[in-house]
DNA sequence: TTTCTTTTACGAATTAAATCGTATACTTGC
DNA sequence: GCAAGTATACGATTTAATTCGTAAAAGAAA
């Protein structure tokens, strides 16, 4: 077991996290293929970075049989979480708000996705 | 003159960036004050910093004097457009609201913020 | 002027991420 | 059983970020 420091995924490790919390669990042969869809990288280089993030117990795995099954630990809520938080505070001087600001700002969000949002104020405002 | 690659500054040049942003311009012992109110690290290693981040033409100097004087050339707010797309991109499936939720969800904005939130949201829906 | 302090320049060492080649072991299909 | 294919293990290399020691230059103070 490791310390409980907070948790900080690279850029090629959060890539693989993507695939694995998005399949629930996966072998290096379906991680590197969704990855590759996108860029290349050896097959070693992929597996190698997921043994590294088992040593990091980022993901566990099934070893039972060759092909080894990676399951990630950490949830994607609580990733997402930890680096929102950090973004807020090294880039938004710690106002949530400022970045809500600019992750609207590109007007990239759907009609749902904006009621969604106006929901979830209108309760956080009903409880102040 | 540099290419136009996407800006990714690391942990320790965003720690300056955030000093120079604040202050418009400022020199290596300003920053370096600034920063060791919150860690440990020697002079030279933010001298050293910065001067790197000059020669990746993130800041300007001005040499007149001895003492130079540092500015950022990247805006804070470009920064912050990129870095919460990029997050957005590899950790929210591409959804701002998603980020939007997690960004509230902690529930540290103020009732003021919330209303700012609030009012962006209605003009954007106007727009739809 | 001489000394003390501040500053920059430079280079080296350290740490960590990412990449990949090669060896070896395990399956599977013939 | 054996060849071919697939998987892991391991170690080496590369690249980048970080850290800091030392020296030299510039100014300030005496």
């Amino acid at each position: 077991m490791q310390k409980n420091k907070t948790f900080k995924p690279t850029e090629g490790e959060l890539e693989i996290l993507a695939v694995l919390w998005d399949k629930g669990s996966a072998t290096v042969r379906t991680v590197h293929e969704e990855i590759t869809r996108n860029k290349e990288a050896g097959y070693t280089t992929t597996l190698k970075l997921m043994q590294i993030m088992h040593e990091k117990d980022m993901v566990t795995r099934n070893t039972e049989s060759k092909t080894h099954i990676y399951t990630p630990i950490i949830s994607r809520e609580k990733t997402q979480i930890q680096m929102v938080n950090k973004m807020i505070n090294n880039l938004f001087s710690g106002s949530p708000a400022d970045m809500v600001m600019q992750a609207l700002g590109g007007n990239h969000a759907t009609a749902e996705e904006l009621d969604r949002i106006e929901k979830l104020v209108a309760s956080l405002k009903a409880k102040k």
